[in-house]
DNA sequence: CTGATGACTATAG
DNA sequence: CCTATAGCCATCA
C-alpha cells in the first residue's frame, strides 16, 4: 500500500474519534486495518503537516497514558486539550474503560474502504 | 544494503 | 504500579 493512501486513512480514522473520547495508537491501526502499525500511526502523527484538522490529542497509549514524557511540553498540551473536552486525566493517566472510543457496526461499516479495500 | 530510530505493545518480575 | 526486555515495522541516514 502506498504510504500517502495509509497515512490518509490513518488520519481518517483519528478525525473520526468523537470529542470527548480517546482511542489507542493499535486501536486505531486496526481500525485503518493495518496489522501491528501502532508505531505507523505515533509515525503518521509524528508528521503532521500545518494547517492540520486531526484530533491528535485524543490518541493515547493502550495502557491509557499519554505518549509524550511526563512533563515536557508536548504532553502538557495533549492534557490541556484532553481536559479541555472534559476527559480526566489523573496522574498523567486515562480511565480507558470510561473514554475509550467503542464505534459500533454501523460506523464501521460506513467506512470500510480502510479495511479490505486494497487499490 | 545496513543499522538506528520511535507519538507502540505485550509480557515478566 | 514500575522498570526492563523483546518484538514490531515503516523510515531515514
Amino acid at each position: 500500500m502506498d504510504r500517502h493512501l495509509r497515512t490518509r486513512r490513518i488520519l481518517d480514522t483519528i478525525r473520526d474519534i468523537p470529542e470527548g473520547r480517546v482511542a489507542s495508537y493499535g486501536q486505531i491501526a486496526d481500525i485503518t486495518g493495518l496489522v501491528r502499525g501502532a508505531r505507523q500511526v505515533g509515525y503518521a502523527l509524528r508528521t503532521l503537516p500545518d494547517g492540520h484538522d486531526v484530533p491528535w490529542h485524543r490518541v493515547i497509549t493502550v495502557s491509557g497514558r499519554i505518549a509524550f514524557e511526563k512533563g515536557s511540553s508536548r504532553f502538557k498540551e495533549q492534557r490541556e486539550r484532553l481536559m479541555m473536552e472534559g476527559i480526566a486525566v489523573n496522574t498523567g493517566r486515562i480511565d480507558m474503560r470510561t473514554f475509550r472510543w467503542q464505534p459500533d457496526l454501523d460506523e464501521l461499516l460506513w467506512k470500510p474502504s480502510s479495511a479490505w479495500d486494497e487499490s
